[in-house]
DNA sequence: GGCTGTGAGTTGCATTTTGCAACATCTGTC
DNA sequence: GACAGATGTTGCAAAATGCAACTCACAGCC
């Protein structure tokens, strides 16, 4: 198979663009939860609890960046945590309730968003790009905990 | 079509999960051109020039940051300007010599590091994920410039 | 029981990325 | 020649991030 074939090029190219462009997109679109704390709220949410650990392999970044905001979070009243019982040392992390309200509400405007931007495409089409797309990423998240 | 069938929060969620990953991951593929780097020369070589303004509209930032960023690839020597024929209040970017030798090293690990998450995909399926994402960011494009 | 090492997070310090608002410049138009 | 709009730039501030050094608590070992 040759790269011509996977048209990578422009595989990348489109990648970057959506990376670049997502987040400031994000920050507008829900003025009162940044793209950053909203990310990270998704994910206590979704798994029922997470790690500051958890976050950094999920985002790839530094244990400090992740640290810090989280503390923000709690400090905004967004975000409690509670001791985990799989791990003494470690502390599970979980929206509080007016975090997840405020979540609720990002939630539906990035929904609504997404909505509007794959209009006049075919169930399948959206739900391929979610599939691709998920396959992508859990590909990346296993070659960076082969590290 | 309800919102189910489309699936849109895992789609939502997969769009955050990149986006706030795929930058950090290519500031490490390529320590010697930054993503924003990247992203700014991509588009000037790509584009046969593009101007400040262009940038702009396309990642959807103040044009204060394209100006800084540009500023520095002028002042590192990777990129140069020239008056835009077509329009003469507007300078044309390009990569200089030096910009289109970095951009192909950092193009050739950025496509290998694509090949490899994509490893056992078939060929459709990489094009597939390409169009898909390219349609996505056509859209976004569209409805930023309505505004 | 006390030592020591490791895992989980935090903090100090610096850099990069970004936004907003004010300013500068240049081009056309009237 | 004055004014309006397009194109950038600069001053100022905040958010996001990395690195290295540190704290703290649990775990295993003697």
């Amino acid at each position: 198979m040759t790269d011509d074939d996977r048209q990578l090029p422009g595989l990348v190219r489109e990648l970057v663009t959506l990376s670049r462009r997502f987040r400031s997109n994000a920050d507008r679109l829900h003025p009162d939860l940044s793209f950053v704390d909203y990310s990270l709220l998704t994910e206590m949410a979704e798994r029922n609890g997470a790690r500051a650990g958890d976050l950094v392999g999920l985002y790839n970044l530094n244990k400090s960046t992740i640290s810090r905001q989280v503390t923000a979070l709690r400090q905004a009243g967004l975000v409690v945590r509670e001791p985990d019982p799989g791990n003494p040392r470690a502390q599970l992390l979980h929206p509080s309730d007016r975090g997840r309200e405020l979540l609720a509400l990002a939630d539906a405007r990035m929904r609504r968003e997404v909505d509007m931007r794959t209009e006049g495409w075919s169930p399948d089409e959206v739900r391929a790009l979610r599939t691709l797309l998920a396959r992508y990423n859990g590909a990346a998240s296993a070659a960076v905990e082969d590290v």
